[in-house]
Parts: structure tokens; sequence; C-alpha cells
DNA sequence: ACAAATGCAACTGCAAAAGTTACGAGCAAC
DNA sequence: GTTGCTCGTAACTTTTGCAGTTGCATTTGT
């Protein structure tokens, strides 16, 4: 799979899932549709049952639904939900000893801190009901 | 090395440089002080080189120098020497198939544009002088 | 009971990046 | 002009993160 492959898939789900809200999707069909594996849907998916996106459930008819009204759904719900950020200041925890990289990286921090909370802001004003 | 290090790497050495222009600094200089190697610090200076940030020179007294006043170098001007994006749409290059896909991408691809482009305009507000 | 589904853990495979080694080429000092 | 220090670059190895895979326990509807 390419780059962002777990933003792109759990997007990429949602919208599918967002034009038909009451059906429900098993990682199967899911994996098939997005040319993957059921074990990485139910991966990926999982973060979002954990940031109550959806439910899911096992046993014969069971399978992924939405948790919400798809337009209670926001791009920047599923992003934040996978907790991947992709303006990241590299969260060091290294000391920085040094005090040019510590006064760079402080600076660098707040710039990118910045940039990611415009990011969220502008995911948010998309929903998946918007994206078909 | 962590994460983000040829951008840490190339950053941590121009604020350096940019306190004692004059001085010339060999890659093994920098490498100790980076905790680095020189191979890979001559990698990540030579595309600041191509830049026209850095200027090298071989032989006895050689080694490495800025190619301008510290003030005429900003952060902006390191991050798009090194062109690797933090703020990337993933660049598929495959062909969307799926209509869902394909509205997704174009939507998210435009977000992502216009906040790489804040987040160079926002790190071409500091030069590499004032980061130390 | 059985089949179909998720949940989860452990392992493999792969690709990108750092790190390493080696060697060629240029320049200064002697 | 020989020697020593430097960059430039190519080739290889090591590390690391992630997708993919396999296997099995658990749950649930028929």
């Amino acid at each position: 799979m390419k780059r962002n492959s777990r933003l792109s898939l759990a997007l990429h789900t949602l919208g599918h899932m967002a034009s038909d809200p009451n059906r429900v999707r098993t990682s199967s069909d899911i994996a098939e549709h997005a040319g993957t594996n059921p074990v990485v849907v139910r991966r990926v998916l999982g973060k979002l049952r954990e940031a109550g996106l959806l439910t899911s459930e096992k046993g014969h008819a069971g399978g992924w639904r939405l948790a919400r009204q798809p337009q209670d759904i926001t791009l920047a719900d599923v992003y934040l939900a996978l907790d991947e950020r992709m303006v990241a200041t590299g969260e060091t925890s290294e000391a920085p000893a040094c005090s040019v990289e510590h006064a760079l990286h402080k600076r660098v921090s707040t710039v990118l801190e910045d940039i990611e909370a415009s990011l969220v802001k502008r995911l948010s004003e998309t929903s998946i009901s918007e994206v078909r």
C-alpha cells in the first residue's frame, strides 16, 4: 500500500459507510474493496471504534457500522482517532544538551503545533457525508 | 537517530554556523557534535549546497561554510532544500478507480497543500541567525 | 453443533533511512 | 612532488516501522 495508508483506508471506508449507513460491513468485504487484508482493516477500524466513530459486532451477522450520523463525523475526527500526526515535532524525548538545538526545537515546535492545529481545524470543516 | 533527522541535523548545523560564519567546519566536526557520521553529514549538507545555502571546499583546509549572510537564510530555505515535505498528499500515482476515493483525495489534497504552504510561510519568517 | 464474524498475539516480508566502509579527487603545507 | 586532510560518491549492512500473514480464542445467529 501507499504512504498514509491507515488514514486513507479509514477515510475511504467511512466515505462508503456514509452513503449507506444501515448496511453492516465485514472486515473481509472492506479489505477486498480496499485491496488489503481483513486484519489490517480490523486494526485500523479498531482505532475508530475506540474513538467512538464506529461500532463492531462479533458473531454470525456481525461487522462494522457507523456509531453516529455521517454528517456528525468529520475528517478531523478520523485523523485524530488514528493519532498519527502528520505534522509532528519529532517528540525527541532526548535532553537538548546543546543550546542551539534547544532554541531551535522550541521555535520549530511552536510553528508545527500551530500548523497541526490549523490542519485539524480545516479537516473539521468537512464531514464524511460530503466526500462522495 | 530520531525522526525528521535530516531536517534536525541541517537546522542544528546551520544554527551553529550562523553564530560564527567565518569558521570553516569539517564533516567530522559536525558529525561528532551532532552524534552521527561524516557521510550522513555530507549527504545532508550536500542538499543544502545544491540549494545554494552552503559552500564546501575540498583539500587540506577545506570544509563547510555559509554561502550567504545568516540573516538571509530562513528555516523555510532549509526545509525546502531537503525536499522532504512533512505535509504530503501521499502522491499516489494510482488511478483512484473508486469515486469515493477520488473525491476524498481531491478534498484532502487541497487541505494539505494549503497547510504545506502556510507551514513554509511560517518557517520563512525566522532566519537561522535568530535561533540561538 | 456449526458457521461466520471480531479480537488479538506472534511472526514474516519488505522498503526506507541511517550507518558504515571504501576509494577517488582536489587542495595546502612542507 | 609527496604527504595529509578534506569532500564526493558508490556500495553495502543494519535498523526500524509497517503491511501482510497465520493461527486461535471468543462471540453470536441459525
